[in-house]
Formats: C-alpha cells, sequence, structure tokens
DNA sequence: TTGAAAGCGCTAACAC
DNA sequence: GTGTTAGCGCTTTCAA
C-alpha cells in the first residue's frame, strides 16, 4: 500500500479511500492509484482492514449434514437473502455434534464475524450465548431463548399434526413414528405426533433413529425382522429417514402405499421426484433461509427488537407414498 | 490481553504464549493467566494474531453445487483428511459460474487463507492463477495446468469409456449421451464416450443439459417428444442428470432397463438406493477429498513438488438402471 | 523463562 | 479533496 501510495504519488489514506471505492476522491487521482495498485499488483489485505475497522461483513453459518439436501435449499435462500448486502458466507458443518458445531461458534466468533447463522443446532441455549459471546445470531428450524439470538423455524409440532390427520383422514389406525435420538432438542415433530394421535384415540408408537437414509433403513429392517405387528403408516422425523424406511420396506417386498403409507418432512428436492413420490411435510427450507439472511441483516443494523421468532406454517405436499391417486 | 496481563501479574507476551499453549511457561504461570482470562471472559482475536503471524490456518473450499450430494461425500473426505492438522475449512458456492468462483477465491486470498482447494471449479487455469497470487490451490474433479496448483480427480475420459463398454456388451447399439453446456472445462467424459462408441464403429448421439436433475428431465422430454429415433441406452453426465432422465423415462411410461438403460457418473448416495438403483460409476469421491487434503498439507507444508495430478481410476457399480438381474 | 519494543497492513479522526 | 497521526490486538525478535 505505501509502494502504491509511492507510485500513484498520494498518502496511504488516499489509497485506503480508493480501495474502498468511497466518493471523496477525484477521479484524477482514482485513476492514477488505481493504476499503480494494478502494475504493482496490489490488493488490500482484508485481515488487515478486518482490524482495523471492526467489522468483517462476514457471516458465520453451521449447517447440521451437507448430506441432507434440505441444507442446500437452506444455503440458497441465505444467499439469495444476503445478496448484495456485501457479506459474505463462511460455512461449517456440525455433524449433530454440540461439541464440534459450538467449537465452530467460537471460531466464527475469534475471528469477529459480524453474526453466526446457525441451521440445525443441536446444543443448549446457554452454551450457545456463552460461545457467541454477544455475536448476534439467528438459529434456523429451531425456538431457542436467548437474548441477540432470533429463531426462524417451521411450526414442528404442526408438522407432526399434520402427518397424523392427513393419515387418519386416509383411514390409518396403526400410525407409527420413526423419531430421532432422544437427547436431540428436535422434539416438536414427535410431540405433534404424539398430540394427534391422542387427540384421535390411538396408541402411538415410536422407533427412534438418527435422521439419516441409512439410519431409516435399518431402524426399519431390524422393526421389521422383530416380529412386531407392523403399522399400516409411518411418519418419519424427516425425509431422509422416510427413504431409508421405504428401502426397507421394498427390501422386505412390502408394498407403499397399499401395505404401509409414508409420510417425511422437509419436502427435499428427492421426495418430489416421481422415482420416489414420498409424501411430505414442506418445511420451506429456501424460504427459512431467506427470512433468516433478513432477520441477520436487521441485527446487524441494529434495527431489531430483543430476540424474535419468525415461524412459518408447514405444508402438506401429498404423493405417491401414502395415497396412489396422488 | 493488557487486562489478562495486569490481572495474572505478567507480561503481554506471556499471555500470548499461554494462548498458543507455548510449552515454555511455568506451569504456575500459566494457570494464573489461565484463570485471569477465564474470569474476564477474554478470548483471543483471531484477526489480530493472523494478521500478526502470518499464517491463518485456514483453508478455503469452493464447492460447484451443494444439492449434488457428491460434494458432499468430497467434504468428508477433506474433514477426514485436514483432522487433526490443525486447519479449518472455510466452504463457498460457486454456482458453476466463473465470475462468482473467482471472486470467491479472490475473497479467500485477500483473507490470506493458506491455501485454496476448489471441487468443480469452471474458469480457465489463468484466470485461477491470478486470482490465487501464489496461494497453494490443490483443484478437485479437473486436470489444470497451474504452478502451484495440484490436481485431484477420477479418470474421466475412463469413465466415458466404461459407461459405453458396459452397455455394448449389454447389446446395446444405440447409445446416447446426455453432455454438459460445451463451455464447461469438464470434457473428459464426453470424450472418453464419443473414443469408445467410434472404437466399436457406433454413432454417437449427444444431447446438452446442465448437470441437474431437473435439467436431466427436461431434456430427455423435450427429447422424448421430438419424436427423434430413441436410443436404448443413455449414459449421463452425472448421477443428477441421470435420475431425471429417469423420471422422464417413468413420465412417458417407458421402462428402464427393458426400454431404456442408463448409466449415470459419480455414485452418489441416491443412485445406490434401492429406490433408485441406478447404475454408475464411482468416482471415489470421499478419497478426492481425502487426498487432496493429503496434497494441500504437503503444499503448506512446502514438501511438494511444483504441481501433481493424481488420478484415481473409476469403478463401474452395475446396478438395476442397466441390468435387471443386478 | 520473562519483559520491552517494534511491527503486521490497514482504518479513522482530524486538520490542512 | 488530501495528508497526518494514532491506533486495531496480537506476534516476534531480542535482551535480560
Amino acid at each position: 500500500m505505501e509502494d502504491v501510495a509511492r507510485e500513484a504519488g498520494v498518502s496511504r489514506a488516499l489509497v485506503s479511500l480508493v480501495m474502498r471505492d468511497s466518493p471523496k476522491v477525484s477521479p484524477a487521482k482514482r485513476t492514477a492509484v488505481l493504476e499503480s495498485a494494478a502494475a504493482l499488483g496490489y490488493s488490500p489485505n482484508r485481515l488487515a482492514s478486518r482490524l482495523a475497522s471492526h467489522r468483517t461483513h462476514t457471516l458465520g453459518v453451521l449447517f447440521l449434514d451437507l448430506h441432507n439436501s434440505v441444507f442446500a435449499d437452506i444455503h440458497d435462500g441465505l444467499s439469495a437473502g444476503l445478496a448484495g448486502s456485501g457479506n459474505q458466507v463462511m460455512v461449517a458443518v456440525g455433524s449433530a455434534d454440540p461439541r464440534t458445531e459450538l467449537e465452530a461458534v467460537r471460531s466464527f466468533v475469534d475471528l469477529r464475524v459480524d453474526g453466526v447463522i446457525l441451521a440445525g443446532y443441536t446444543g443448549t441455549s446457554e452454551d450457545l450465548t456463552a460461545a457467541l459471546r454477544g455475536t448476534p445470531g439467528v438459529v434456523i428450524t429451531r425456538e431457542l431463548e436467548a437474548d441477540g439470538v432470533d429463531s426462524v423455524l417451521t411450526d414442528d409440532f404442526r408438522s407432526g399434526v399434520l402427518a397424523v390427520e392427513h393419515l387418519y383422514g386416509l383411514g390409518h389406525r396403526r400410525i407409527a413414528h420413526v423419531d430421532i435420538s432422544d437427547w436431540l432438542p428436535y422434539t416438536a415433530r414427535r410431540e405433534g405426533y404424539l398430540h394427534a394421535m391422542r387427540q384421535f384415540g390411538l396408541e402411538p408408537q415410536l422407533v427412534h433413529s438418527d435422521m439419516t437414509e441409512r439410519g431409516g433403513r435399518a431402524v426399519m429392517e431390524q422393526f421389521l425382522d422383530s416380529g412386531a405387528e407392523r403399522p399400516t403408516a409411518i411418519f418419519a422425523h424427516n425425509d431422509l429417514t422416510a427413504i431409508g424406511v421405504m428401502e426397507a420396506l421394498a427390501g422386505r417386498g412390502l408394498a407403499v402405499p397399499s401395505d404401509v403409507a409414508i409420510v417425511g418432512c422437509d419436502n427435499i428436492e428427492f421426495a418430489a421426484s416421481p422415482l420416489i413420490g414420498l409424501t411430505s411435510i414442506d418445511q420451506h427450507a429456501r424460504e427459512l433461509g431467506l427470512v433468516a439472511a433478513q432477520a441477520m441483516l436487521d441485527r446487524i443494523a441494529g434495527t431489531a427488537g430483543p430476540a424474535a421468532t419468525r415461524k412459518l406454517e408447514p405444508a402438506l405436499m401429498v404423493r405417491r407414498s401414502s395415497d396412489p391417486a396422488a
């Protein structure tokens, strides 16, 4: 920068202004600076500028799992929502391990990102607040009580209810739920399921899995082989699991939906594929990203209140896996 | 840091040493520093430490498309390969747009990352070299001629050949290829296809699409509706496209593989699903990530030569879409 | 082992 | 508009 200034015959400050294209630089000097910068192959060290300016224009984003395309959809929404805001995104993957997740958040904070967005955080509110140290946060797919942390999600309880109501309406009475690990803070889908089952006077049946296709398949195979009475319908925690369940059923020669009807949750791209035809509860993933981006921008701009929750309404997408007519 | 030093009754330099757990600090002082740091809620500003130390211990990683799970596999490999190296990863998504990609690379470089890994770069070698400004680079899924940039890929030409040989062996003679845009630098799969077709004295037939499920589907529907003579087998550039092609065929009431056999490329998770059963050419995505991570670590350590290419051998995975017996 | 001093490359007031 | 002067918060000699 020193060199560029000398070469262009101006001061370092002027170079700095040009680099940030400030309006208060004369066109002549501007081109002079730009030319010598090009000649010398100079580009500003952003580490230094960030350190000096206390602004990084970078947002840290944490995803639970890159293999679940619902996070790709959320990412699309975030990118779209952040486009033109001058912010860039730094992605980390947490793998459903609170330790890894918090490590990533701390890392973001140590780098002084302007904000942290978490899509699929599995730890506690206290740990997050501690790791954030006052950095603005937005949590997607979950409702969290924490100062300065907004929540953006789709109503998971309602999703569970929608699934059961749909299956009940089709005449099903033995409806099982493939749930996730007990310790995970994502309980609302299960609760919605349990609530609706009770409302209809039905006996709930829970099986635990791990949110993956492989997991859903394994748990279902095990279940089918156990000789337990088979449900006529299954509501799975997410689409990946639901697809795994469908694979297990196919492997045992059972037909979907005539032997067992399936409903997933998330409405990922593959669920909609005619090859799969999975009935699912749309979480509006892309819009979650969009809304979260806006919430973060508001929070950074200081125009946000203490901590808001934005909850979207889920939408039932009926397909072949629950209704052959669809 | 000043405060911590005062609180612990030591100098700032000592605090710095403790924070980087240097071995040359007495245990007593160490705990004293750690305690006052905890008491004051201090954590080092990594921007500052990076600026001063000229090392960021961060690698920039660029992915072509988060919706294609082959990149999630590559990411898994990278994480595994980098685990324990003390490096963290910063992800950006390029969306097959050279401008966006170069922008991301420049951004990485301006932040002084220690290296840049590109999985699915679509621009030119010159532009990349210019954007990198000497930062070590590793390109995955492509062979690039550039100083200080290693290439890690699976033999794409061979993949194309494998696909055709497989289909020829099954008796197919009218084998079409669903290709990608002409301007993209990923031409080897097509060339392998063309080469093998010529070898067998067959007439090649190319259709262009865009590497996505939706794109593959659209192009196939259009093709089927055009009334052109239908091939008996199709080799698609990647699995996403192949799945789109299968959807289009299903939509027109054509059976796979009896009416049309399909071979994809990448061997993504869903290809292996019994619900899809797509024959594919495995690119060993996870291993690509692993190898790329190692190449980058070597390059950063300075133990790498000028620019090496590591090429893996693709593997044919036969499934239902080409062979009902599989 | 510990401390003092000199940067890292840039931004931000302020004065010119 | 343009230049001057301090820092930003840490690392790094180097001497003690």
